[in-house]
DNA sequence: CGTAGGATTGACTAGGTTCAATGCATGTGG
DNA sequence: CCACATGCATTGAACCTAGTCAATCCTACG
């Protein structure tokens, strides 16, 4: 996901910026295959025995679970340029799946196995990757168990529009609002009218459904506030 | 010298055989110091350099973070036999405190670092250690973000009864009830309303306000359900 | 055009929070 | 040994946010 720490500890460990996991997995682009999957299909589903490591090339992934109750959390979404798959040991914990066209590139786990094993500097990237997937995942429990329903919907938007860089306005949301809804405990209609009550007051812009615009240099970070 | 001495240590003391982090700790008992800190000391503040390991020899940790509102969300607790701050690349991303008197073994992170950094065996298990906690933040999402309050404080009431191994049905709450609501983003009084009402439907019994018994086997996992 | 799927809005309800009071231990000083 | 204070936990009542159920509105696409 964003590199903060991966970057912290490869300048540590005097590594150069390839050795990141993309640079990793840039290594192993001879054994890669491009994967194309439709809006809504299963890419794998929990329990599946882990065989690839993923890559997001174009498009949103989903990583979800689905109870026998017919109800699913979305732990998380994957975004163009971040990696998923890495962390399984044997089998997916969760199922991934397209939100809308994607197009990954898939690596052989066996391939990236082995080059984890054998290189250090591949296993501090690994280990980065999976500190960054952590400090995300507490960061959605902080957002889930403190904040209520529009101060989740923006926490939503502001890392969506923060990720993998600098702060941007403009952002677009390529999942729908039942996604988002999944992902952040709501109901859809809680995450439109959270949506309309941040429009009302100027925080956000709308041009579009899936587009959105963060108003103010308001989007600091609720923790802190 | 930290290296040479960390990469002897390993090999003389045959890491193969150590496999999980607890056996790596345990190479490491020659440099380990013994830590005591009383009722809701802070052991770590969020963004204190990371310069130690630490293990619960006896007590509970909370890791939290604390807003400037006063809101508090407790990220994980930890208990007796489970180690903490070996994720962390620089600074400390939670605040970790004492719940009640605790006893810590604490290793210094430079030679557990060099020791990871040399072995290929135990970065296996800093890893199998991380993949660790990053399924049970996941786990704890689902929980706050797909359950009501009386399922939250069962689901919370099963985790402890099971952790570290078989089901049990006597449960110890080393914490408090504000505790638990922090963690479970409840307040106070609905998770004392909460194991009222499972005591009323006799799925749990008391004995007395920081012992519970977990009624029946009907311990299933919310997320199957 | 007309249809279909998603998004929005409205009216009502329910579950959790808030505020406030009471209960229940433990500990301390007279 | 009792009286009181202190810190949690529990209980009660009013309120409010988000959920539920249902209708309507878009907008994209045959």
């Amino acid at each position: 996901m964003v590199s903060g720490t991966a970057q912290a500890i490869g300048y540590s460990l005097g590594l150069t910026d390839r050795q990141n996991l993309d640079g990793v997995l840039q290594s192993l682009r001879q054994y890669a295959t491009r994967q194309h999957f439709r809006r809504n299909e299963v890419i794998f589903a929990e329990g599946d025995l882990a065989r690839t490591i993923y890559r997001v090339v174009n498009g949103t992934v989903r990583l979800c679970r689905h109870t026998a109750r017919g109800r699913r959390h979305i732990a998380e979404f994957l975004l163009v340029g971040e990696s998923f798959g890495v962390a399984e040991s044997r089998q997916h914990a969760l199922t991934a799946e397209a939100v809308a066209e994607v197009i990954l590139t898939a690596y052989p786990k066996p391939v990236f196995d082995r080059l984890v094993a054998d290189h250090a500097t591949v296993q501090a990237a690994v280990l980065a990757h999976m500190a960054d997937n952590l400090a995300a995942a507490r960061h959605h429990q902080f957002v889930l168990s403190s904040q209520n329903a529009k101060e989740r919907v923006m926490s939503f938007l502001v890392r969506l529009a923060t990720r993998g860089g600098f702060a941007i306005r403009s952002v677009e949301l390529p999942m729908g609002r039942q996604d988002i809804a999944d992902h952040l405990g709501l109901t859809i209609e809680s995450v439109s009218r959270a949506i309309g009550a941040l429009k009302t007051e100027g925080a956000i812009s709308a041009a579009g459904p899936h587009r959105l615009i963060l108003n103010g240099s308001d989007h600091r970070d609720p923790i802190a506030a």
